[in-house]
DNA sequence: ACGCTCTCCTGGCCGC
DNA sequence: TGCGGCCAGGAGAGCG
């Protein structure tokens, strides 16, 4: 998926193209994604006048009067803002379609993406609750790393890819982070101190913030709302680089699954 | 609570 | 060129 940065970039590009517009019609062309559609969405949105767009974790939230709307793009979506009359593709799943014309269209070939309508506050739906501090947020720091991996024997890459932990990072920036910070993805996370924490903070800022800048990361489904790739794959250290020489050290990059997940790093700056 | 695995779905790539 | 196997940015569910 789109990770943070990428949902990021998403929202930034909608958010100016829908806010204010007025919904005219919702149409489904799958029953599920992630889940089976709630058909009710269909009858709750026409009508609706989007009122804000905004960014939770991997979230994507669009507010209106009556309730939110709740988006996830999975593993391989994306948004766009279309004219109403393009012709859709095989794995264009929802349109929304406003009153001037415009479509928000939501594609997702492998359907792991997520619709939700809620009348709640969005932030207390479920899904949302549990969800740990933005990772751009000052309270996201090395102390609130530290205090929360004391006793942990996980690894360190899982254990800042748990949602609960902190949102926004995904498979790519957590390899990233770590290569960045000098961290062995395999040490479990309760053993690593104060001082490496407190760098491993600063990288996952760091990281997150060039990529956001770099309008995302494009390996092969993701794209900006514009249609554009994300550019930061091509400052991607160590991500997807197996047998690549490493960027500082020239040795090796090498790859294991940890967690069911691809990891890349370098054994010799990262310990 | 924790840590681990499986699972949803489609497509691209690799090797035979 | 066709086919099987494996892999892919997420994360909830269920297990011990």
């Amino acid at each position: 998926m789109p990770e943070l940065p990428e949902v990021e970039t998403t929202c930034r590009g909608i958010a100016p193209l829908i806010t204010g517009k007025t919904i005219a019609q919702l149409v489904l062309r799958t029953d599920k994604l992630r889940w089976p559609l709630d058909q009710g969405l269909c009858l709750h949105l026409p009508g609706q006048r989007i009122l804000s767009v905004e960014r939770r974790a991997k979230y994507l939230l669009l507010g209106t009067a009556q309730g939110s709307l709740i988006l996830h793009l999975g593993m391989s979506g994306s948004l766009r803002v279309v004219p109403a009359e393009t012709t859709e593709n095989k794995h264009d799943h929802v349109d929304l379609i406003f009153t001037g014309g415009e479509c928000l269209r939501f594609t997702d070939p492998r359907k792991f993406g997520a619709l939700l309508w809620t009348e709640e506050d969005p932030l207390l739906h479920p899904l949302l609750a549990q969800l740990g501090p933005e990772p751009l947020a000052e309270e996201f720091n090395g102390r609130y790393l530290y205090q929360a991996s004391r006793g942990r024997k996980i690894a360190v890459k899982p254990f800042v890819m748990d949602q609960k932990l902190v949102v926004g990072v995904g498979n790519i920036y957590a390899s990233e982070a770590l290569f960045a910070a000098g961290i062995d993805p395999r040490l479990a996370a309760g053993r690593i101190g104060r001082r490496r924490y407190q760098r491993l903070a600063e990288e996952i800022k760091r990281v997150l913030g060039l990529a956001i800048a770099a309008g995302g990361t494009t390996i092969s489904d993701f794209f900006q709302s514009d249609g554009k790739p994300g550019y930061f794959k091509q400052q991607l250290q160590v991500y997807g680089r197996a047998g690549e020489p490493c960027p500082h050290c020239q040795s090796q990059i090498k790859s294991l699954r940890l967690g069911q997940r691809s990891t890349y790093y370098c054994s010799r700056c990262q310990r």
